[in-house]
Order: C-alpha cells, then structure tokens, then sequence
DNA sequence: TATAATTTTGCATACCTATGCAAGACTAAA
DNA sequence: TTTAGTCTTGCATAGGTATGCAAAATTATA
C-alpha cells in the first residue's frame, strides 16, 4: 500500500510561514494588497516546499480557467494547417490562455467533442478546418462560451469568423488564367463539402462562365495523391486541360508532379498549374508554385485577438471578416504578355 | 451592467428532479448505484436546461484531472512532427484522456513550461522534440506527474522514453554507402545541439572511421533553405561529395534540389542522398526519397500506452526503449550490385 | 503624544462535485 | 405477516483557492 502523495496546499505554505491561507492566495495574486515582505517570505517558503496553486482550484472560484479549446482537422494532409496551429497555440499562450487541443477527422462530427471542452470550462473556443453544427453553435451560446471560426464561417449565428476570400481568391486565378489566353481550364476539388473548395470553385466558375469557356473537373479530396490521379485523368485524354487550378497547395504539388511524369507535356508552357495556400514548399525550386498567399499571420492574429476580447468582455458582438488574399506570381504558370 | 450568467449547477438539476444532489451526480457516474428510472429523469432534466458536469470541480476531489501535457518544439518546420502530434493528441483522446498542448521554441527553455502544466494537474507529461532539464525532471517526480519522452532521452532519470535508434540508423546509412562504393560521403547535420542528430552522425562516422574514409560536414539545421547551401557548398568545390546522408527527410529533399539544380550531377548515378523520418512526401516521385523509416505508429503507440498506465499506476517503473528504424530503398541512392 | 488615514492581515464563506456512512425503501424468504 | 437481505437515496463533508468585510498594524498628520 503506497501512501497516496497528497499535494501541497497553500495551508502548509501558511503554515509555514506563520501567515493566513489568505495571505499566501494574495501573495501569488500580483494585484493584491500584500506588504512586500511578507510576499517574498511566502514565496521563499513556497519554492522551497514545491508549492504552486492549484489552477482547478482556482478556476472553481474565479470562474474563469484561462483555457482556450482549439479544435482543428486532420492537419496531417494540409502543410498548411500545421503552421496555423503552431501560431494560434503561441499566440493563444503569450496571452497567458493555455491551449486544450482536440484533433478530429475532417469528417467528424463535433457534437461529442464540444461537450467536453464546455466540462472543462475553457474560456472561448477556435475552431479550424472544421465547422460545426448549428445545435452546437447554440449549446455554446447557451453556455456563453465564445467561439471563433478560423478559415470557416456560418452566416447566421454570433460565431466570430476569420475566413481567406476563397471566391475573390477563385476568381483572381480565372482572370490569370484567360489573360494569359488559356481555353481549357479545369478545377481539381478538395474535399467535396468544405466551403472553402466551394467557394474557391464557385469563383473561379464565375469568370469561366462570364467568358464561355466549360471547367473540367475532378476531385483530389485535399491530398496529394488523389490530386496526382485526377491531374493525369485531366491531361490524358483526347483533349486535354491546359490549365489546372488547384484547391490547395499541396494538390496543385500533386498535379504538377503528375504532369511531368507525362513525357510530352511541359510547365508552364503547355500548361499552367495554380494552387491556394502558399505553403513553404510552394516556393521551393522543384515547385515555383504560383498561388494564393492565404496571409496566415493577420488570420490568426485576428482570430486571437478577437476571442480573447470577447472572453473578456461577453457582450461583445462577433466579429466577422473575410480576408483578401493576394496571388503570387512564380513559374507554375504562364504570364500574360 | 450585465448579469452574470451562473452556470448551471447539479444543484438545480437535482430541485427540478426532486432528487439530491448527491443522486444527480451518481447519474452521471455510470458505476455509481443509482436505479434505473432515477438516472433517466435526472439525465432528462439535465439535458432540458443544458446542465453538464464541472470538470473543474470533479478534478478537485478526484485528484485527477484526465489531461496530459504535450509538448512539442516547432513542428512546423519538419513534417515528421506533426503527424506524431496528430497520432499523440488521437491516442490520447480515445483513451478519455485531454490534451493540453504547449508549442515551444526549440532552443527554449521548458522551466516556465513545465510549471503551468502542474499547476494544472496535468496527470501526464509527454515531451518530444525538445527535452528537459534534470531540476525540472527532478520536480516533476517530486510532483508525482510521470514524463515520457518521445525521440529524446534522459540517461539518468525516472522518465520513460521512446527512441528511435539513430545511432544504428547512422550505420546503415554508412554501410550503404560502402557497399555501393561510393568515395567521398558527407553529413549534413540538423541542429547541432539535438541528440537525434548527434546520434545519427555517431553511427555514420563510426562506420567510416572504421572503413578510413574521412566525411565532410555540414549543417543544415533541420530545414529545408539551411540544406540546400549546404548541399550547394558539398557540390560546389572541387572534391564534390558523392554521398550526402542528412539528419532528416526534409534536409534531404532540400538537398536533393541543389544538386538537381547544378546542372552536371545526376542522382543516383553521380551522388546518393539519403534522409531520415520516411515523412509521406519521401514518397512522392519528384523526390523518391530513400530514407530509414522511423516506425512513428509503434513510437506513438508505446510513448501513450506507457504514460497512461504509469497515470494509473504511478509506482510503475519507467521505460526505456530503443526503437530500431528499417531501411527503406528507393530511388535517390544507389544501390550495391 | 494622540488621532486620523492608510496599509496589511485574518476570518469566514463560496465555488461545485464526489463519496463514506447510515437510514430508508423495497424485495425475497420464512 | 415478519424478518432478513438488497438496492437506493440523502446527509454531511472534503477538495484548494479567492475575496468581501472587519479587525489589527502601521504610517502620516496634527
């Protein structure tokens, strides 16, 4: 029979130092009225004993937790979600918010993950690569727990959203596409139900109609390999495509490797591959994508920003924003003269 | 002014239910005894207004939290790492556990870190890609809060860990390039500090020391843009390495690029390159990476499954296991006859 | 030195749930 | 119908901290 190690309280710290259970509580509150002296004989005696306040504990009284709940997809396929994490949690942390993360399939419904984060009692919610469902959406208004939707958005419902202009993003690339005079252009899909291919293919359908000219089009469900099989379904045929745009970067990587492996067919000259992201490969020299910069940086910082202000301060209306993002010129496709 | 909104407590579930509130929480312990039809009207009721358990507040008389702390340093840069944090944060998941997750700077140290996840009585610590400092492994098992490490290790100390075998790895590498004849090997070394990378260069130059062959060194600091001049500096002189092996899969794409990109050497024929990881884009046809295959499935498997039962268990001995990594051949070395 | 003003401290309570214990309700056996 | 046995329930308390209020200690003022 071990003897269960009881962890140390701030009444021994007390104890110890011949003050009240108060006094140390004031003592590890910055703001508190504690005569100095005392303050740093708490904290001697609490760093010798291994003392630090117990943030349950703490969040039971306070009623705040100082958690934020990230909930993303599966960002193994998409390069570019890793680095969105990785900022959202940094930022998330440099305001002294730490981060419960709950990674989910793309597909998965969010109805028993959310429930846990509100058990916890986080703070605010960001959502990305995922959106949720509008029973949700109310379950945390109910709580009064604000949410944030990264690269999402739902119209009607007092969700923040911070989301790239997929359809400008769309259309952009249509435009390069007919000034540079390509006739057959095709689209190859992400993942079929996520508004942002939607949106990115509803724009880019735009420009196409307005000028004539049909989209083929196929789907690569937001991964590489998919995207590399229905690039050579596109080239290898009686009448090829000769201008692919992607629905992401790492796609458009796909297309591109596909359309080489094809003997008589050469980038950019015979044709044009375009991507969304910009993602760090897209630059790299086997690549030279031209995309969409996705300015991931002002997102996050945006999406951060406002849902700690509106943890902050609950009767905040949302915000809700679409983020224009620019196209960036490299040797994946032909410039118009 | 705006009212407060007050949670919802077991409390008023149990008034509307006209049961206690000791009963309401015994519903939502399935093992606790409660009949039948009790727990069903206390889980209507509860449901009708919205009620859920405080996590919080359970946390405080359980004495455990049912979160773990990950921490990972900047998984941004290598895609090897966010596909362990992915698998991490899943295994976790399905095993009721919570993830809180800390993004770090490698060089940074985890002294302020560490103290906020036991603050949050985090049941767990898993660390990867970064590690620990023994007065701070010395406090958390003053804590009780057992720490794994993932692909690091700590010779001295109670934390389990689970590592790759680099310094093997480093061997077969060698013993590659010997049996295919090659000449001038080199290395490009990831961050100069990490063990994974000493490790791994260990291995490769006991090999040639063993053989006589002196190699050439550079650093590449596990990212793609340090690779490539490195790769260019390797290329570039007039005693040209023949043979790269780079500490990681995404140096060695870099790699791969800046020979490509130098007009009068062909790989395989002229130079080999080999990485390590077996990241998904190794794959890939542009590259066609061979590489030694970390078996990151196993690792992540081993890593949860021993924090969880040291959580259960905590007068479990810790692990420590090498893991060994498997060759993996494909088109970017040559291969002995 | 005495009084007022200010700073510092302690007391008591609240936050919300889980659980040991004993009493109550109910079923089965006699 | 009575008794023994099982199943449910409620009472009371603990878990560790923060904070309003009043008392105590200190400093400033007269």
């Amino acid at each position: 029979m071990i003897k269960k190690k009881t962890k140390i309280t701030s009444i021994e710290v007390a104890d110890l130092a011949g003050v009240s259970q108060s006094t140390v509580s004031r003592s590890f509150s910055p703001s508190s009225p504690v005569a100095k002296k005392t303050r740093e004989k708490v904290k001697k005696i609490a760093d010798r004993i291994g003392y630090q306040p117990n943030a349950m504990a703490r969040s039971l009284i306070t009623q705040k937790s100082n958690m934020v709940g990230i909930v993303i997809s599966n960002f193994t396929t998409n390069p570019f979600y890793p680095e969105v994490l990785d900022l959202l949690s940094r930022k998330f942390q440099e305001n002294g918010q730490k981060v419960m993360l709950f990674s989910v399939h793309r597909d998965q419904n969010l109805d028993d993950i959310l429930p846990q984060l509100l058990e916890y009692q986080v703070d605010g919610i960001l959502i990305t690569a995922t959106t949720l469902s509008s029973e949700m959406a109310f379950e945390c208004e109910r709580w009064g727990t604000p949410v944030t939707l990264f690269n999402r958005y739902i119209p009607d419902s007092n969700a923040s959203w911070f989301c790239c202009d997929n359809i400008a993003g769309g259309k952009k690339i249509g435009q390069l596409f007919l000034d540079s005079g390509h006739k057959r252009p095709a689209y190859i899909a992400g993942t079929e139900d996520t508004s942002t291919s939607i949106d990115r293919e509803r724009g880019f359908l735009q420009v196409m109609d307005e000028n004539g000219l049909k989209i083929l089009r196929e789907v690569g469900n937001y991964n590489y390999n998919d995207a590399y099989a229905a690039a050579l379904r596109l080239v290898d045929c009686p009448e090829p495509a000769d201008a692919i745009f992607c629905a992401n970067d790492i796609m458009a990587i796909g297309a591109l490797d596909a359309v080489r492996s094809t003997m008589d067919m050469k980038v950019p000259d015979d044709i044009s591959i375009i991507g969304f992201d910009d993602i760090p490969m897209a630059s790299w020299p086997s690549f030279n994508l031209t995309t969409v910069r996705q300015p991931v940086n002002h997102m996050v910082d945006c999406s951060v920003k406002d849902l700690i202000s509106r943890i902050k301060k609950p009767e905040t209306t949302p915000n809700q924003n679409v983020i224009t993002g620019e196209l960036v010129y490299r040797g994946s496709a032909r410039i118009p003269k």
